[in-house]
RNA sequence: GGGGGAUUUCCCGAGUGGCCAAAGGGGACAGACUGUAAAUCUGCUGGCACCGCCUUCGGUGGUUCGAAUCCACCAUCCCCCA
């Protein structure tokens, strides 16, 4: 299923077979479709266009709506979003954190009220691997907490204590489901997830005891959630040698594309992140020399492509100009367009990522971009 | 020819004697965004030597300690009657 063909230092180049789609050269940046869409209005046959090998969605927002009943009335996830490649869901876990003011925490699970109409939802491991199982997504995450930034040492003891009870439930009620006879997608793997905070102790502690538990790769949560950048190199740091060596690694949710350089520089695999569509809707775009923000007045007449050195469906046709235009003009094309092409910018990332470790290149390619693409032009 | 109403900072539009450099909205300009309650949110929008001062509310001249607000005339626009 997974296998590193490469490494480079902690860098790991891998390949990765799911149960649908071609194999995924890792390390790999996951297109974020939280409601089986890319925000912004992309289908699954842009997906193609812009490099994307594999798709993410969520559990908490696909039972709202339309709900994992309906889904998997019309042929499950794939099917429905006619994306054939593969899918992970993510569990919940994340609005465990992001609708912090609508949920209820017990040993049991997590009561939300609807961030839509307000009525309760009950919702714990079981029954998040069976909405994830519903949705027939090729790889399926625990369900987690993911705790708030700064967290009290106690708390998030407690927490992740709780949160590694949980993925032992998850995988109980995983391996159950995937073993029923009408089950959506039986090739279905789940990944478990490190949780505990800023502290080292609490994350090593945490990754030990979850590795223990036979679950197909291993992730790190509640990162990127507000502390120093430099913390989360350190937490990566100090967890990264108790993960499988064998098994994938997912930084979760993270992160800008300095982030992902760094994060394979410290052996991550998978890694996924809302920045560069939700930035694209709000105009501010990736290029190989930094961030520019085409609402700015300076690109009325600019009539060079976002980044002259992209060739994404985007940059080979429209002006910074039109670009422009369409943003102030509030054309939905504007955003379309913008999306389109920040998310070919991350899987191409990813691709010269994966080009420099097969050519022993990564650290010059690392030392090259790292910093350079956190800039502003 | 007669009568009535209007003119506010880039635009629309509040304000009818001091708490007004002037509400609110729009536009413009800029910033934020990390497992998506985000097509969202924030800041800024007369000048300066900026805890204070200067210029500004169609124009000019008055009244008053003090005027965007009151008076006179002028200009422009709108409505009604002939």
């Amino acid at each position: 299923m997974f296998k590193v063909i490469k490494k480079q230092g902690r860098a790991r180049r891998g390949q990765f077979q799911c149960a649908h789609g071609d194999m995924v050269q890792t390390p790999v940046f996951m297109n974020v479709g939280t409601q089986g869409a890319i925000k912004g209005g992309l289908s699954a046959f842009d997906l193609k266009d812009i490099g994307c090998q594999i798709e993410l969605s969520n559990t908490y927002h696909l039972h709202l709506r339309p709900g994992d009943d309906v889904v998997r009335q019309m042929g499950g996830l794939h099917r429905f979003m006619r994306w054939d490649g593969p899918i992970l869901t993510d569990s919940g876990g994340f609005q465990v954190f992001s609708l912090a003011g609508l949920r209820k925490i017990k040993e049991e699970g997590v009561t939300f009220a609807s961030h839509i109409d307000g009525h309760r939802i009950f919702m714990g491991p079981e029954e998040s691997m069976q909405i994830q199982s519903h949705l027939g997504s090729d790889i399926a995450m625990a369900f987690d907490e993911c705790v708030e930034n700064p967290a009290k040492y106690e708390y998030a003891k407690e927490s992740c204590e709780r949160t590694l009870r949980w993925l032992q439930r998850c995988k109980i009620e995983h391996d159950r489901l995937n073993s029923l006879p009408d089950t959506v997608n039986p090739g279905q793997m789940l990944f478990g997830i490190n949780q505990g905070a800023t502290f080292a102790d609490l994350r090593i502690w945490h990754m030990k005891e979850i590795a223990q538990i036979d679950c197909d790769g291993f992730a790190i949560g509640g990162l990127a959630v507000g502390e120093p950048t430099e913390v989360m190199y350190q937490i990566i740091e100090a967890v990264e040698p108790f993960m499988p060596a064998e098994k994938p690694r997912y930084l979760m949710g993270v992160g800008t594309p300095s982030n992902l350089i760094e994060g394979v520089a410290r052996g991550i695999d998978f890694f996924d992140c809302v920045m560069p569509a939700r930035n694209a809707r709000h105009g501010k775009l990736f290029t190989w020399q930094g961030t520019v923000n085409i609402k700015n007045a300076r690109y009325k007449t600019d009539d060079r492509p976002i980044d002259e050195n992209c060739d994404c469906p985007v940059c080979r046709q429209f002006s910074r100009a039109y670009l422009r235009h369409l943003f102030i003009a509030e054309e939905m094309l504007g955003m379309r367009l913008a999306v389109m092409h920040n998310l070919y910018f991350y899987n191409q990332l990813m691709q010269k990522i994966r080009d420099a470790i097969d050519a022993d290149a990564f650290e010059n390619f690392r030392s090259e971009y790292s910093e350079k693409l956190a800039g502003r032009i």
